[in-house]
DNA sequence: CAACTTGTTCAAGA
DNA sequence: TTCTTGAACAAGTT
């Protein structure tokens, strides 16, 4: 479930090994995943061209290019980006290449495959979306995304987040507020805070929300460093019969925004 | 086999 | 108007 840390991964994974490889050729024939796009059209902007840079902001990633062309990528619920070597680089390349994710593409994969870029050098980055609700499109507009929850400052955050009286989980959910954090990430988040996650925002204080936004730049740097979000401390007890890891006391389970939340019974207040 | 899950969008409600 | 809630989407997983 890519949020922020695993989207941070992917676009460090094209900017090592992505860029500066001539396009010799473009997939975009899933107009699910390629809209507003027609086939080809994508395909069109990018031949010949080769990725300059690769940025990101929340869960958004885009690519510039040597010529006018945007390439934005957003993984959706369930892509990863794979980044095939130059096929002469040497070797069997049965890993896969430069990949993220808890799988390298099997036999098989290709079927998942919504999105190519076939590079001169016999490589390729992929899209890999089981689900299909990732996007591909040129020129993303980043306008409705608030501030990366990664770079947020303190000002910043209080006066987004403090605003309102949505509970505190929905609000940081909320990608126009700030941008990159997703269900896990938000549970993880409030459990390392101790903040019950159905408090509404107007009842936090300064002091809360420093808080708050300390714990998930933490938890954010964490999950980097760790490989995702499904690393984080608390993750694993997000079930029936769970309990908290730091007191033992029973897991909760709740509709918060929209998702479902867990926290533990006691500590979050 | 039916319910559940996930991020985003868009419509509906307050 | 502005803020908040909820359904829909795809399709694999439980």
């Amino acid at each position: 479930m890519p949020e922020l840390p695993e989207v941070e991964t992917a676009r460090a994974a094209i900017e090592r090994s992505a860029l500066g490889r001539r396009i010799a050729d473009v997939d975009d024939t899933d107009t699910f995943v390629c809209r507003p796009h027609s086939a080809g059209e994508i395909r069109s902007a990018l031949v010949g061209l080769t990725l300059t840079e690769a940025h990101r902001r929340g869960k958004t990633l885009w690519c510039t290019t040597d010529g006018d062309a945007v390439l934005g990528l957003h993984l959706g619920m369930s892509g990863r980006i794979v980044v095939d070597p130059p096929a002469a680089s040497g070797g069997s390349t049965d890993e896969g290449g430069d990949y993220w994710g808890d799988a390298p593409a099997r036999p098989g994969a290709a079927a998942w495959f919504r999105f190519t870029l076939l590079f001169e050098d016999g490589g390729a980055l992929r899209l890999h979306d089981k689900r299909r609700l990732g996007r591909v499109r040129l020129d993303p507009d980043l306008d409705a995304l608030g501030p990366d929850a990664a770079e947020i400052d303190r000002d910043t955050f209080r006066s987004r987040v403090g605003r309102g009286r949505t509970p505190v989980k929905a609000r940081l959910l909320d990608q126009s507020v700030l941008a990159g954090v997703g269900n896990l990430l938000a549970d993880e988040t409030l459990w390392r805070a101790r903040l019950d996650p159905r408090r509404t925002v107007d009842t936090l204080d300064a002091d809360d929300l420093d808080l708050l936004r300390r714990e998930l730049r933490a938890a954010t740097r964490r999950a980097i460093r760790q490989g995702g979000v499904h690393t984080g401390e608390v993750i694993e007890h997000r079930r029936a019969g769970g309990h908290c890891p730091r007191c033992g006391a029973e897991m909760m389970r709740g509709t918060v925004g929209g998702r479902t939340t867990w926290w533990c019974s006691v500590e979050q207040v």
